[in-house]
DNA sequence: CGGCGTCTCCTCCCGGGGGAGGAGATACTG
DNA sequence: CAGTATCTCCTCCCCCGGGAGGAGACGCCG
């Protein structure tokens, strides 16, 4: 059962939502919130699984709405949910930390398709907004992250990773590879690039990129 | 009937691919490619709907195919299907025309729900390849990043140098302070900002400014 | 063929990173 | 004054990161 949290100014939507999600057997609402104060009271409350967010509300906002709650419960899904009008805010949205991004013309199917990815860890997104994701993404990255020179392939693999953060049994999961084969390639790493912590490794992957 | 060109030089893997289809009542496998050249007189001659395409083939690669077989049939989708260690071509294959890009490492129901949703105009992403893609449109968006509120004085001090890469004993001799209080430090940074480890607090670090 | 490089994985070892939990000292503020 | 926040430091404990040293398998190339 997903526990779900609706946070809209207008009733009449939360409403709707609130009806679409009761025909699911796997879908419950938990609360409605009108605006983003009430939807970071009753998050701390009510602790949802998946928060359907709309952006413009009185009083907070939806984008300090849900960096709040992150604050707090990181684990939460925060989904926006707004009119097309406001996607200016996806960059600000997705820096608050929202996991996907839909739009209310969406199609039933795709909302409720949306708050199940949400909760399932996956960001759903709307056509609409995938495509100027998309291409924000290509435009920027025209500089396609020079690597470092004398690396070997396997070793730049592991290189990105660490600058991303990743422990070595997470890079290991995601090179499909053992744990040992990390370390041996990160010892590797930390000679050739004469760093002396996991830190300045992890900086001379962002450096070449 | 959503019919499907499978392009990838691997046999086994255009097997499975093949299998998995075929016990789909909706997907219809037209043809199998074991290299980008192929890929393309396939697609001219079959006209698929979508064509599921490796990025690492001899001959003519990936890339080069989709641009190729776009610029005949703009109609066609092009969802890409490649290992982990290509996602470095995720914008050339997405500025090519492709039009989604999944991980071979997906369980079996993502990827027959990514050719479905490739065929209905979507654009399906992995999760680990859409986080990146997300990483890199926050970060090229003109976001306020703030010096991550939230933090005291002293911990935004301990954070700059966790972001130069200096040790915890390196961290005290320069502030003047015991390594026991850096590390108190560190781990309210940790929960504040929600780093699972040094490297991400390094990476918040850079982020911030 | 024999060397070379790369990728893979192993054992042993230990110091630092990081969590849990607490505590004393300042200083600001209602 | 009492309450709160910050800075400082402590202990106990565990595990991950990282070094040293080696080894088997594969492919490339003279």
């Amino acid at each position: 059962m997903i526990r779900v949290l609706l946070a809209d100014d207008q009733q009449l939507i939360r409403a709707g939502l609130r009806m679409l999600c009761d025909a699911e057997p796997d879908l419950e609402v938990v609360g409605e919130a009108g605006n983003g104060r009430e939807a970071i009271t009753l998050a701390a409350r009510l602790t949802p699984d998946v928060i359907v967010m709309d952006l413009r509300m009185p009083g907070v906002d939806g984008i300090s709405a849900t960096s709040r709650v992150l604050a707090d419960r990181p684990a939460t899904r925060v989904l926006v949910l707004t009119t097309f009008g406001d996607d200016d805010h996806l960059y600000p949205a997705l820096n608050a930390g929202a996991c996907g991004f839909l739009l209310k013309d969406a199609p039933p199917e795709e909302l409720l398709d949306g708050i199940r990815r949400a909760a399932a860890g996956d960001s759903p997104f709307s056509r609409d907004v995938l495509r100027r994701l998309v291409n924000r993404a290509t435009s920027a990255g025209a500089a396609p992250r020079r690597p470092v020179e004398g690396l070997t392939a396997r070793e730049q693999d592991v290189l990105d990773l660490v600058g991303e953060g990743l422990s070595n049994t997470e890079i290991a999961e995601r090179l499909h590879i053992g744990i040992t084969t990390v370390k041996s390639h990160i010892t590797a790493l930390m000679t050739k690039t004469n760093s002396p912590n996991r830190v300045r490794l992890a900086l001379v992957a962002h450096r070449g990129g």
